[in-house]
RNA sequence: GCUGAAGUGGUGGAAUUGGUAGACACGUUGGACUUAAAAUCCAAUGUCCAUUAGGACGUACGGGUUCAAGUCCCGUCUUCAGUACCA
């Protein structure tokens, strides 16, 4: 009886959704595992290859910890809400909903093919009504809290409130908006019901500010930094600009310390840690206030600065890390939006900055960030004041300081930060060395450590640590600078100009956002006619009709009706991906639930996901969001955890390997001319590839002229020529170009008829001539051609995309869940082969050929062997410490070595080769379920326990010692493990291959690790 | 630029705490079976030298530590990913 694995896998797959043997169940004596993978998007592509590697890992490990004995969920959805579909709903006009419909049909049932263990009962999609209520409440609750510094968590915003009535803001230490007015509690009671609102949304965690955007008013939209393409739109080529745009942010800045400190309790990989560290980017510094001179300082003389000391208009607020370096300061730099820049400028440097603001506002932020070569600025011809000395300091703009990072200024010290001295030597400002006995005539001295300051009034001899400290010190009893801890993190923008996302509950009355009660939820979004911006800039909400809110009947009503008395517009915008993506695992716990986004039960259960899988770029989007929102719910009594991904693995990427056909292609050194008249003869060598190997072993085509001529004389042939003279001065390129890898075999020919017959290519290659790796031009099987190969990104436009449908139609998808892991170590990026997968499909044939003969099964009741045993046990060992350490890879390996070994021994015990089945079925379950069945098990094999290593069956008596020259291994020398380090030397020394080797030398040292190595020097 | 990851045969990769480099596969070559093909099975396969015995070299590159380095340390190069509105 073959392997016929279509029929066992559909067979299956029927049984497990009929049984649903892999529903999780929210209370059980077992112990709970929660298995999660990363939120697919539905794309309209469908699965590649790639994709479903985490998936399989999940699995498999899934998988394994019910048979050890776990409650296991291992859920699965579809973060629905995006861009691709937004885009493909413009171009097309179909509503969003309806294509994701459609792609998540393909995903489940591609996914379904694959026979993953998921709990299908618990399916969520963000895009879903139901769903996104919860993230609309969620998004409520944020708004109604505020972060209390004192006790360091979210609280309500009505104790906010309570203390504005009772005391004003004075003692409040919250985690608000900068510069915030200090009031009264008579302040608070008597300002307008819109004043206090205002004052509210500076403390409220998630509020409206001003943000910087790419805006690009050719699409009227706003883009990602990745729509766009060298500084102008990817689609279409517009310019784009840096733009102020009021949107809601997010407080996550609030929890930028305990995201730090959390990250010590979880078990991620460390550099997905370092990611995030470097994101949240802490530094512990200053603050410094450095006062702007009225202007007309600027033409008096430096030694009148102490004149002027009463109408200081401006300051300017800087972070440093150094406030050791304080005066080492010659300039400022502000970046060129800070909005000081416009009220400090003097008149003669205005046409200057002006046009320089300009030019930076085309630049995109990461332009700025990652180009450190060109240095460009300009003075504003105003001054600020130092602190300590008074000197004037000239105050410059550059874009190398970013509005977004810190206070958007920077004290420059050149002397100690290499920006700033490659931007004071190109404008030829001086650099002050405040360094003792460091030259800084090349480059700034960056470092912190073993340094002595100098020149530097009263920090001067003192080290990085002290003078900082004393700097600090001197600032505050100056009333300019205290010490302060600054992250890199900023909050987080959470509106989005686009269509398909999460409206916002909110409406506005008088400016004002207002929250929806959470009665109301879900608002859904409205039916628009189209899914562009308005002519007028707005996002494309604003094209409903239907979309105003009427608060005594609460509901979404006409626009016509909006009355700013009962009736009043609602948001615009909708939420970012990462909404929905960022509390999706609690829903899972509890997924049908009309009443709650997860019952406390639910909750309380499954906790935290144990072990999450996904892809590295995830790791300061969605990481940090969810983290962020978990910490936050935690606070305002939620949910009962603090972290909510206690392991994380990151996967790598499968990558494509490409295929190329080399197109010949032809330049003339004289080419107007001789193009001209050799048109004709061109023509008919328009359509010639030659073979990978035809070029590459005889090298370069330009350089090599003996194999030139050749293929010159091949030319003239194909041509029609008598003899190559008229391609004397014919210079021949070959023009790798991309063919499906679907034409390919494992030995890299090409299928030169399926490619000709190919529904979208085909006519392309209809006339084509081929010329092989013998160097014959391919008529039949005379020769074959050979395509080069790369490795490349899966995607569409390289021709190197697999499916999984095709792979598990031919192999099937125990195949390709082996193949998947075979492949290298999951966290790794690996190219993706197809040839390859013969290996592991021939595994599975051998494997089934070990239980089923041609006349039934070939197992029985025979006592194992000792080898059969050994070969079990050690099988075991390997594969339950691959799993627990994630190295698939080597178990399938393993397997394979097993199946090796039982074969050859003519293994038929049930005994060994049954709990042989059990270890399989994680990675191979159809295969694994089917062999158990026959062996007369009517249970799933999901349910049979992993079986127990003994390691009484793997004890060795001897052992093959390799013996070893200075280091090199020369023979191998079988010895008792129990023989003593003497006797061993002794042995080693006496035998012959140890003399001949030595050749009389006397060894200076002998090397004996027992159970090891011997290693003779001398 | 900054941050992170990875470089081992023709290819994917393996190698517990430093201890026989190249397991397991793919591909290639030769052979068996077959009218033939497919499937299956057997053998060889890091490079170079040598008839054999055997030897030299070899884990991106350059140094170092050690009896012993793919593994540890220092420096360099290359490739990939993230870089705040792709998800």
């Amino acid at each position: 009886m073959q392997y016929q694995f279509n029929e066992i896998e559909a067979k299956w797959q029927k049984y497990w959704a009929e049984n649903k043997t892999f529903q999780a169940i929210n209370h059980s004596e077992k112990p709970k595992y929660y298995v999660l993978d990363m939120f697919p998007y539905p794309s309209g592509a469908g699965l590649h290859v790639g994709h479903p590697l985490g998936y399989i890992a999940s699995d498999i490990y899934s998988r394994y910890k019910r048979h050890k004995g776990f409650n296991v969920l291992h859920p699965q959805g579809y973060d629905s809400f995006g861009l691709p579909a937004e885009q493909y709903a413009i171009q097309t006009g179909q509503h969003p909903a309806l294509t994701t419909e459609e792609n998540i049909k393909t995903y489940r049932r591609q996914l379904d093919q694959i026979g993953f263990s998921f709990d299908w009962s618990r399916e969520v999609r963000t895009s879903d009504p139901s769903y996104y209520k919860w993230t609309q409440w969620i998004f409520i609750q944020l708004f109604e809290s505020w972060y209390n510094n004192d006790s360091n968590k979210a609280e309500e915003i009505s104790t906010l409130i309570n203390i504005f009535t009772l005391e004003g803001n004075a003692n409040v230490n919250a985690v608000c908006d900068d510069n915030i007015d200090p009031f009264t509690a008579e302040d608070w009671n008597n300002f307008s019901s819109k004043k206090q609102q205002e004052i509210l949304l500076q403390y409220r965690l998630t509020y409206l500010a001003e943000t910087e955007v790419n805006w690009c008013p050719a699409l009227g939209t706003v883009l990602a930094n990745d729509e766009i393409i060298n500084g102008v739109s990817e689609r279409g080529g517009h310019s784009v600009i840096r733009k102020k745009m009021t949107q809601w942010s997010m407080r996550i800045s609030a929890y930028a310390e305990r995201l730090l400190q959390g990250l010590d309790s979880i078990d991620w990989n460390d550099s997905l840690k370092e990611s995030q560290k470097n994101w949240i980017g802490k530094s512990v510094g200053a603050s410094v206030t450095f006062n702007v001179l009225p202007n007309v300082v600027a033409e008096r003389s430096r030694s009148e600065h102490d004149v002027i000391s009463t109408t200081l208009n401006h300051q300017i607020e800087v972070f440093t890390t150094r406030p050791d370096t304080i005066f080492g300061v010659s300039f400022m730099t502000l970046a060129p939006e800070h909005e000081l820049v416009s009220q400090i400028v003097t008149d003669e440097q205005k046409a200057e900055v002006e046009a320089y603001i300009l030019a930076t506002s085309k630049r995109s932020e990461r332009d700025r960030m990652a180009d450190v070569k060109t240095i460009s600025g300009a003075f504003t011809g105003a001054y600020a004041e130092h602190p300590f000395s008074k000197e004037p300091i000239p105050i410059w703009i550059g874009d190398y300081v970013l509005a977004g990072y810190g206070t958007g200024a920077v004290m420059s010290v050149p002397c100690g930060d290499q920006r700033d001295y490659d931007f004071a030597k190109h404008f030829s400002i001086p650099i002050p060395n405040i360094f003792e006995g460091v030259d800084i005539t090349e480059e700034a001295y960056a470092s912190k450590d073993n340094v002595v300051i100098a020149n530097s009034d009263f920090l001067s001899g003192l080290n990085y640590k002290k003078a900082s400290k004393l700097a600090i010190y001197e600032l505050e009893k100056l009333g300019q600078g205290e010490g302060k801890t600054n992250y890199r993190l900023r909050d987080a923008v959470f509106s989005r100009q686009r269509y398909w996302g999460e409206p916002f509950p909110v409406y506005y009355v008088n400016g004002m956002p207002q929250m929806i009660d959470k009665a109301h939820l879900p608002i859904r979004l409205p039916g628009v006619e189209k899914y562009l911006p308005t002519e007028t800039g707005e996002p494309p909400l604003g094209r409903a009709d239907v979309w105003a809110w009427d608060t005594k009947q609460c509901s979404v009503v006409s626009n016509q009706l909006i009355d700013n008395e009962t009736v009043f517009p609602l948001e615009l915008n909708t939420m970012p991906g990462w909404a929905g993506s960022s509390w999706y695992f609690f829903r899972y716990m509890d997924a049908q639930n009309n009443l709650d986004f997860a019952s406390e039960e639910a909750l309380k259960y499954w906790e935290n996901v144990d072990l999450y899988i996904g892809g590295s770029e995830h790791a300061t989007g969605h990481l940090l969001y969810s983290r962020f929102w978990v910490k936050f719910m935690k606070d305002r009594g939620f949910v009962g955890i603090e972290e909510p991904f206690k392991k994380l693995i990151n996967q790598g990427m499968i990558l494509g390997t490409s295929a190329f056909a080399y197109r010949l292609s032809y330049m003339f050194a004289n080419p107007k001319e001789e193009e001209k008249t050799n048109a004709k003869l061109l023509k008919k060598l328009e359509n010639i590839y030659i073979s990978h190997s035809e070029f590459s072993s005889k090298g370069d085509l330009k350089s090599n002229k003996l194999y030139l001529k050749e293929l010159k004389v091949k030319l003239a042939k194909i041509a029609g020529l008598q003899d190559a003279d008229a391609l004397e001065n014919l210079m021949i390129v070959p023009l790798p170009i991309h063919v499906k890898v679907q034409y390919v075999n494992a030995s890299d020919e090409l299928d030169i008829e399926g490619l000709k017959k190919d529904g979208e290519f085909g006519e392309d290659y209809k006339s084509a001539i081929f010329i092989g790796e013998k160097g014959e031009i391919i008529e039949g099987d005379n020769d074959v051609y050979k395509v080069g190969r790369e490795v490349e990104k899966m995607s569409k436009s390289k021709y190197n995309v697999v499916n999984p449908d095709s792979i598990c139609e031919q192999y099937g998808a125990d195949s390709l869940r082996l193949y998947e892991m075979f492949l290298g170590p999951l966290e790794q990026y690996k190219p993706w082969n197809t040839a390859g997968i013969t290996g592991v499909h021939g595994f599975l044939k051998k494997l089934w050929k070990l239980y089923v003969g041609e006349n039934g099964l070939n197992v029985n009741d025979t006592e194992p062997t000792k080898d059969n045993l050994k070969t079990l046990h050690k099988t075991i060992k390997k594969v339950e410490e691959d799993i627990e350490n994630f190295s698939f890879n080597t178990s399938v390996s393993t397997f394979m070595i097993a199946v090796n070994e039982l074969t050859a021994q003519k293994c038929t015990s049930k005994q060994v080769l049954e709990p042989l089945l059990v270890l399989l079925s994680p990675y191979a379950p159809h295969i694994a379920e089917e062999l158990y069945n026959k062996l007369g098990h009517n249970e799933s094999i999901s349910t049979a326990e992993f079986p127990i290593f003994d390691a009484s069956h793997l004890v060795e008596s001897s052992k093959n010692y390799p013996i070893s020259f200075n280091g090199k291994m020369r023979f191998t020398l079988e010895l008792p493990m129990d023989m003593s380090k003497e006797d061993i030397e002794a042995t080693v020394m006496a035998h012959e291959k140890t003399q001949e080797q030595l050749q009389g030398r006397t060894p200076k040292k002998v090397i004996i690790v027992p159970g090891k190595i011997v290693n003779i020097v001398g």
